[in-house]
DNA sequence: GTCTATATGATGATAGAC
DNA sequence: GTCTATCATCATATAGAC
């Protein structure tokens, strides 16, 4: 019986026509609901009747805030960089023992990809079709693999003799796996998780020499 | 100018008009330009239509085939199971030194992935919205940290007094970087990237004993 | 089993009233 | 800026000839 026009769910209460339906722009409302959905179902798998159904908003309007439904994906993508967030991680850190530091650095990320957790949802989901979007996770990579290390190195200075380049592999090991852990859905411990991680990247299997090759 | 109902691009070349578009079985390629297909562009935005196209059969009979799009989903991540391959993957090991099982086991994961890229890029793509496929992953990941874990012990045994939670540690932060490693598009140097995580694992930071807190 | 033409419904986008 | 009704297109799926 549902009438497959547009309709709208609002609300019976009054005869105030226009405006008022939540607190905040309709164009926000408009880029929350796509946001999520996107997340959930993938770009293509949602409707733009459903966005206009959860943001609260006729379907027309969609089309007076973005062109297409393409545009409303980029403006997600633009108006709200997990890229700024991730940057100010390293960036705002002071130098601290290796061990706090990574600590520091882990759970900041952690918090950072789960705080724009529909995004990051959304960049895995389209990084494949959306050129723009491979790009920026290359990039992503590489410049976190080159903060990380920088801020170890600091850490580090005139402490120990490890040559950089395993530095920078000890940097790339905890950066994939803070991806994978902040990719999956619902970590019971993500603290514990992160720990255990940064004993492993300190001391490694612990093993005696005789144990080496 | 292009027709809007079902069409072939056929060859012209002759009269015969049934059979012997290829060597293969119209199903298998059906299944073929589906996995590639799903692979690029996703589920839902891959069309039966150029899934018919791709597989050189009339879109028809996809569905004498396959109930539903869905169903062909269902059976290209049934029939072509990566999980099978990732489980010989570990069942066919030696108990080797440490470096030498890791690296072993390493060099092995990423074949498998990289053999699987368009299953890999399906999984990665749909685990969101496929609960049945969400469930797979968890499964592969516990599994495989598991799998990871006993082998690790056994290379170890009676040599080291590493605790079991720190192996399996171990055992998580390798498969974590594999995923990642296997994910990524074109890792330049796939070995020397397994390399250089093998040596974080066995050895961490190697930091002096002061340096630890 | 293979192929063609078509039904049925949904979808992105628009026109235009308010 | 907000809202409604509608269009043109395209997608999955089917019917039925061969």
């Amino acid at each position: 019986m549902s009438p497959h026009h547009c309709v709208q769910a609002g609300s019976d209460m009054a005869a105030s026509k226009k405006k008022e339906p939540g607190a905040e722009e309709a164009r926000t409302r408009i880029l929350d609901a796509a946001q999520s959905l996107f997340a959930a179902h993938g770009f293509n798998a949602t409707t733009t009747k459903a966005i206009a159904e959860t943001a609260k908003v006729p379907c027309g309007l969609i089309f007076y805030y973005f062109p297409t439904k393409k545009a409303l994906l980029a403006s997600i993508l633009s108006e709200r960089n997990i890229l700024v967030e991730l940057r100010a991680v390293v960036d705002t850190l002071h130098v601290l023992d290796p061990r706090t530091a990574l600590m520091t650095l882990g759970t900041r990320y952690i918090d950072a990809l789960r705080h724009h957790k529909e995004l990051t949802a959304i960049l895995l989901r389209e990084f494949r079709s959306h050129d723009e979007i491979a790009t920026q996770f290359h990039e992503l990579r590489e410049e976190h693999v080159g903060l990380i290390t920088s801020y170890l190195q600091e850490t580090l200075r005139g402490r120990h003799d490890t040559p950089i380049q395993h530095i920078q592999a000890v940097a790339r090991t905890f950066l994939y796996n803070l991806i994978v852990i902040g990719i999956i859905e619902d970590p019971p411990e993500p603290l514990r998780l992160i720990e255990e991680t940064v004993d492993v990247l300190l001391g490694g299997l612990r093993l005696p020499d005789s144990a080496h090759i």
